[in-house]
DNA sequence: CTATATGCAAACACTTTGCAGGCTC
DNA sequence: GAGCCTGCAAAGTGTTTGCATATAG
């Protein structure tokens, strides 16, 4: 666990803080930009450090590319499931373990909600798509 | 959408209800043993039919191979990050649109809370994994 | 009969990894 | 100067798809 501070690591990272929840192409991108010398492989082995040091935020939507966040408080998302975008939910968190019933030995550590929609953008484009 | 009850329609559906959140390759086994001759494409094309239909439901859990549920009710999950497996949660279906603010143009249509953890098998081998 | 479904294999999207050399502390 | 980190490219995992053929309705 002896991490070290590199170009790369801090590129990464202020490239997640200037972007709204991008996925890992878009980080290799804007870091790319400016530093065309990067590869992707450093771009997600930085993602996955920052992650596992609880720097950043890995919102696995199970729907495309995992995405990243650099808020790592206690909050939700709304993910559009015609565009796979995600925003940050208006709603304060919430203790929803206290509804939980018995969970016959699974030790519950935290808790995902998310609400799946269609965002403005693709209301207005009126893409629809099955759902 | 004309659809046709084809024989692997059917094996395919049996397989999800004979099992407990499979992902497709523990259905695509179970139909195998018997019908050894269907292929793992018909396995997934008949899976993403049958959640579109509303037959069954696809779980993404953004964790390895998503998972796959015959409970088409509102419910919850918790999922182990060691061994991936799903349970479902003893928990009524809640309605936290209530606390949900400003969307800013989102139109939610439903939501997913799922709980994350180590399940009692994990829990006793003491396999444990960063998180 | 005809459109939907199948089997097969190749292609796909996203992510991880082995290796030799480079850089941080 | 020890060992984490990088760039590169190849490999890995899970899923979709093009095509010719088969089959449900």
């Amino acid at each position: 666990m002896d991490r070290r501070n590199t170009i790369q690591r801090q590129l990464v990272m202020q490239a997640v803080q200037g972007l709204d929840h991008p996925d890992a192409e878009e980080v290799y991108e804007n870091v790319s930009r400016e530093h065309p010398n990067v590869s992707k492989g450093t771009v997600y082995r930085n993602l996955n450090v920052l992650a596992a040091q609880g720097e950043i935020l890995k919102v696995e939507t199970g729907d495309g590319a995992d995405k990243f966040d650099f808020r790592t408080d206690q909050h939700y998302h709304l993910r559009c499931r015609v565009c796979g975008k995600i925003f940050d939910a208006q709603m304060p968190p919430i203790a929803p373990e206290q509804f939980l019933g018995d969970t016959h030995g699974f030790t519950v550590e935290r808790h995902n909600l998310e609400f799946i929609g269609t965002c403005s953008e693709c209301n207005k484009s009126g893409g629809q798509k099955n759902g």
